[in-house]
DNA sequence: TCCATTATGATTGTCCCT
DNA sequence: AGGGACAATCATAATGGA
């Protein structure tokens, strides 16, 4: 693993690698090892892979990450081999016993919780730190100060002995039935504070009918209530309202199969997606949020993904992510291309600004070389989403065929094969006839990188593509970003996760905020080497460490970073879209596929940081 | 081995009509 | 409500040549 660090902190960070080679032999005996092997474990196979962990393990960390123990985990393993499926039905059917719901209620509502649906009322498991044997001293000195007050944790059916090593899930046999409807009506989505009222207020013996039928006529009163404020009103309208819910869990009672009901819980995207505003949009109206009190940092944090996941996948990462609503935003906003995302921060809202120069808008503007050869027919001024492949030659030679063949404007039958391809691939009129993909550097301007950004140093152009077709659209970035310059005077430190080739650092650098100590982590060292590049060329006065592997930021590790430099002030990044992206024809298998599940590692780093800087104040 | 080239649909959502 | 047309989509894997 090659880590560059810049001399002045060297001798402050203990870099020894030893300890996570250990625990490659661990064997699986108990909670802890089991948890730290599948968790956190470096891969051993020496890849720089962020996802590298073998075979069996990879297996079980699904499961782990969920909240299970690891005897259920082996007995349901045991009994179903390595299904996913059938292991999850068993583990969540031997788990789930809710008291008044009757049992093949009880079981649907286990099953259907499959991982997609799966995170829990409180889905913020408590943190784990690595707790490898070398540093398992200092974690428990560590952990007893940071999880003094969690009262949960001690009689957890996980943790038997020092314990708070583990993540933290409570099973639901040891909670008391009132615990139990509360997690299970927040399991629903319904807000813990309005079951526990309509608890006290429908008595002890309330059914759960009677439950979900108060709350939610209590909710529908608020909406209409014209003295409540708006950012008060549930949302009856979205996806998420207590209408919806309650006709979800009367038809959950009488269904034999519920799937299809829970699969229509699903955050919807705005009209036009323009998230809490743009700089070129008139803002529709007074946009206000409220953040859970759990959510405020330190640190910021800022999440992204791509808009148009699978069914499910937002409400999965919004619950993990404190239930903030997602910003979705389409950077043809902001540039002349399409790039619908969703952006998940704590944020403040207010007085944003944009990037300057203002990048040009529409094709015509950004790209002048094809206004000359651009039909009249063809009525673009946005380009698609940029990704990581581009159009063929034959495609574009069967493009130039097809409009050559008529003198005037081709037919509409041709103009539509030719308009539909050019979408799709996202061809520009380069000449008579003939259309053409983007060249990298027309990728590097739309996305808002310098020109150059990714050329040369020993970089491809087939990965050029690859990894500016994974980037963040920088202006959109920098816009949300901009709130922070009046906040840091002095300059950030900035962790940033899965930075790819720095689109973070770059929004931050142009919104002139100094970066004092970044910390990236990237596991193509191409992409590495891109934003070491560009961090000399700027003549960046900080430090800029990083590392090829989520996993290699463990408790030690983080609290090492946090000890030299006094904490983060940002955490940012976008976990892998493989199995979440549309283009994906192979493994769109969801926020569980080998790429995409990475995104638990973005929330366990999430948590962590919190913790330790919590903490240390 | 590296790199360039090429072909490979399905899953969503929206809109419009009945 | 419901059906059908329409449109968009941070990709993967196989292949062949250098």
């Amino acid at each position: 693993m090659d880590k560059h660090l810049s001399e002045e902190d060297s001798d402050n960070i203990d870099w020894d690698t030893e300890d996570e080679l250990e625990i490659q032999d661990t064997t699986l005996s108990s909670c802890r090892d089991l948890r730290t092997n599948g968790q956190y474990a470096i891969s051993g196979d020496g890849e720089a892979s962020s996802s590298s962990v073998p075979g069996q393990s990879t297996f079980i960390q699904k499961f782990l990450v969920m909240g299970f123990s690891e005897e259920s985990i082996a007995k349901a393993i045991e009994q179903n081999g390595e299904n996913s499926d059938l292991v999850l039905d068993a583990l969540l059917t031997l788990k789930q016993n809710f008291p008044s719901c009757p049992p093949d209620i009880a079981t649907s509502q286990a099953i259907e919780d499959s991982p997609e649906e799966q995170p829990s009322a409180s889905p913020h498991l408590e943190p784990c730190i690595n707790s490898d044997d070398s540093s398992s001293e200092y974690n428990e000195n560590f952990l007893d100060d940071v999880y003094e007050e969690d009262s949960w944790s001690s009689d957890s059916d996980y943790c038997t002995n020092s314990a708070k090593q583990c993540y933290v899930k409570e099973e639901s046999s040891s909670l008391s039935e009132k615990e139990q409807t509360i997690l299970f009506l927040a399991n629903m989505g319904y807000p813990v504070e309005e079951v526990s009222i309509a608890m006290e207020r429908c008595g002890p013996e309330a059914s759960l009918a009677e439950l979900t039928d108060f709350i939610c006529a209590a909710q529908m009163a608020r909406a209409e209530d014209p003295y409540l404020p708006e950012d008060v009103k549930p949302k009856l309208n979205h996806g998420s309202g207590g209408y919806k819910k309650r006709k979800m869990f009367n038809q959950l009672c009488k269904s034999k199969k519920p799937r299809a009901i829970f699969d229509e819980e699903t955050i919807r995207l705005p009209k036009p997606m323009i998230g809490f505003g743009v700089p070129t949009e008139s803002v529709p109206a007074i946009v206000r949020r409220t953040i859970p009190e759990q959510a405020f940092g330190p640190p910021f944090f800022y999440y992204e993904n791509v808009a148009l996941a699978p069914k499910g996948v937002w409400d999965t990462i919004s619950r993990f992510l404190y239930d903030i609503e997602p910003e979705f935003v389409d950077s043809k906003y902001f540039c002349a291309t399409a790039r619908k995302r969703g952006y998940i921060h704590n944020l403040p809202i207010e007085n944003r600004f944009p990037l300057l120069p203002l990048p040009p808008r529409t094709i015509n503007e950004a790209l002048p070389l094809t206004k000359k050869w651009w039909p009249s027919w063809d009525p673009r001024t946005k380009l698609n989403c940029l990704q990581t492949a581009i159009g063929s030659a034959r495609l574009t030679d069967r493009i130039r065929k097809a409009v050559e063949a008529f003198d005037g404007e081709p037919p509409m039958r041709v103009q539509k094969f030719v308009l539909d391809q050019c979408r799709k691939w996202n061809l520009v009129w380069v000449g008579r006839n003939k259309v053409a993909p983007l060249e990298p550097d027309e990728f590097e301007m739309l996305l808002g990188f310098p020109k150059n950004h990714t050329r040369g140093g020993g970089i491809s152009r087939t990965d050029r593509y690859k990894s500016l077709g994974n980037s963040f659209q920088v202006d959109t970035v920098a816009y949300h970003l901009s709130v922070l310059k009046d906040m840091f005077p002095n300059g950030m430190n900035v962790l940033s996760l899965f930075s790819g080739i720095g689109g973070a650092e770059v929004a931050l650098y142009r919104l002139g905020i100094q970066l004092n100590n970044v910390v990236s982590v990237e596991k193509s060292e191409v992409n590495r080497n891109i934003v070491r590049s560009w961090w000399e060329q700027t003549n960046q006065r900080g430090n800029l460490i990083d590392f090829d592997d989520v996993q290699q930021l463990n408790g030690d590790r983080l609290e090492q970073l946090i000890d030299s430099f006094g904490g983060f002030d940002l955490l940012i990044g976008g976990s892998p879209c493989n199995n979440l992206a549309g283009s994906n024809r192979v493994s769109r298998d969801g926020l569980e596929g080998k790429e995409s599940s990475l995104f638990y590692d973005y929330v366990r780093i999430l948590d962590l940081v919190k913790s330790i800087m919590s903490r240390q104040r």
